[in-house]
DNA sequence: CCTAACTGCCTCATCAATGTAGCACTTATA
DNA sequence: TATAAGTGCTACATTGATGAGGCAGTTAGG
């Protein structure tokens, strides 16, 4: 009863799938439990990656090929920045989805940090000039919006599972801007 | 070169709060670095602890203890809700400073879910009270805001860090009230 | 002063997870 | 149809963490 070829291809993203799940659910997962529960021979995923260090490896790359690719399609430079924001908070949401990776683990891999950099960097600057074309607030602390944006998106992804990206990140966006206040003070 | 008594009751409390900071930072850290972190033998942190679990339970009920304290003194069902919200929330901001546990594992603890439901019905009355009163918008998915509450207060106690807990709790108040936009949108 | 309470250090058994090895079997592909 | 790629399964060695035992030494409290 040995699967082949076929379902090879499959079976990779199968474990690189369930494998990110888990991971983020508990980053101590074992890989026995990661194999049993992406429906595959533990041997099979020692096969497919060398080691631990490197299925993580592999999963977090993954999350980060998701996250350029909804940097780029939200065009944080170009687009005007309420578009841009919103494009970039659905993009993330879904991403979050996707690969939900336990974040405080995967900033210790000292192999993304240059990597991680990039994306931050672009971030950071598209956050600049929201604030510089007024849409955005600069009397926060520096980096305050960088530091809760991320926390933000996560637990939109998770717990207005009910609603579809998009519809989150109007919830999202909305709360961000206009906060949860019902009148302005002062 | 034993040490002793006096220092029996200080040493439980660093072991205590150095284990805090370790599992914090990483859940799966090892009773021997813990113990070296505190500056005490491995066997004295297991002649204080049972076991592992055991250490970690009272991790997580310290850190409950001081969350109920916190939640006595915003006196959330008395005081007016702006006063209320902002003890609360520098409260918890310090909790998180003094206490400062992995929550998504802290959660899985099957013994603190009666506790923890307390806290929470505590929290989700007063908020349900600050909506009713006119402090928070009614128009968001239920839930919302005690969603995303807890991770703000995480990430504020620790990217803040060079603010008081009252300093960083003005910031707080002040973006989950107002948002972070700088003009209300219709 | 002297006993009881602790601690540090060394040792040891146990267990679970990692990573490897080999064999039998199945299926795409040439 | 034959070959090669890929899988499941059953061991196996190794490593590291857990938890416990014992002993000498130190100090608070009677």
């Amino acid at each position: 009863m040995g699967r082949v070829r076929a379902d090879a291809t499959r079976n990779l993203e199968r474990v690189l799938s369930t494998g990110a799940r888990m991971l983020a659910d508990d980053p101590s997962a074992t890989i026995a439990a990661i194999a049993v529960a992406a429906g595959v021979d533990r041997r099979t995923v020692y096969r497919r990656f060398a080691s631990r260090e490197d299925l993580m490896a592999a999963v977090y790359g993954a999350r980060y090929d998701a996250v350029e690719k909804a940097i780029e399609a939200a065009r944080l430079r170009e687009a005007p920045v309420e578009v841009a924001l919103h494009r970039y908070v659905e993009g993330i949401i879904a991403v979050n989805r996707k690969w939900p990776v336990e974040t405080s683990r995967m900033l210790r891999e000292e192999t993304l940090h240059e990597r991680r950099r990039g994306l931050i960097d672009e971030v950071d600057a598209f956050l600049r000039r929201a604030t510089d074309e007024g849409l955005l607030r600069s009397d926060l602390p520096p980096g305050w919006v960088a530091t809760i944006l991320p926390p933000l998106l996560v637990h939109a992804a998770e717990d207005l599972s009910e609603l579809s990206a998009a519809q989150a990140a109007d919830v999202v966006v909305d709360t961000l801007l206009r906060g949860v206040g019902r009148t302005a003070r002062s």
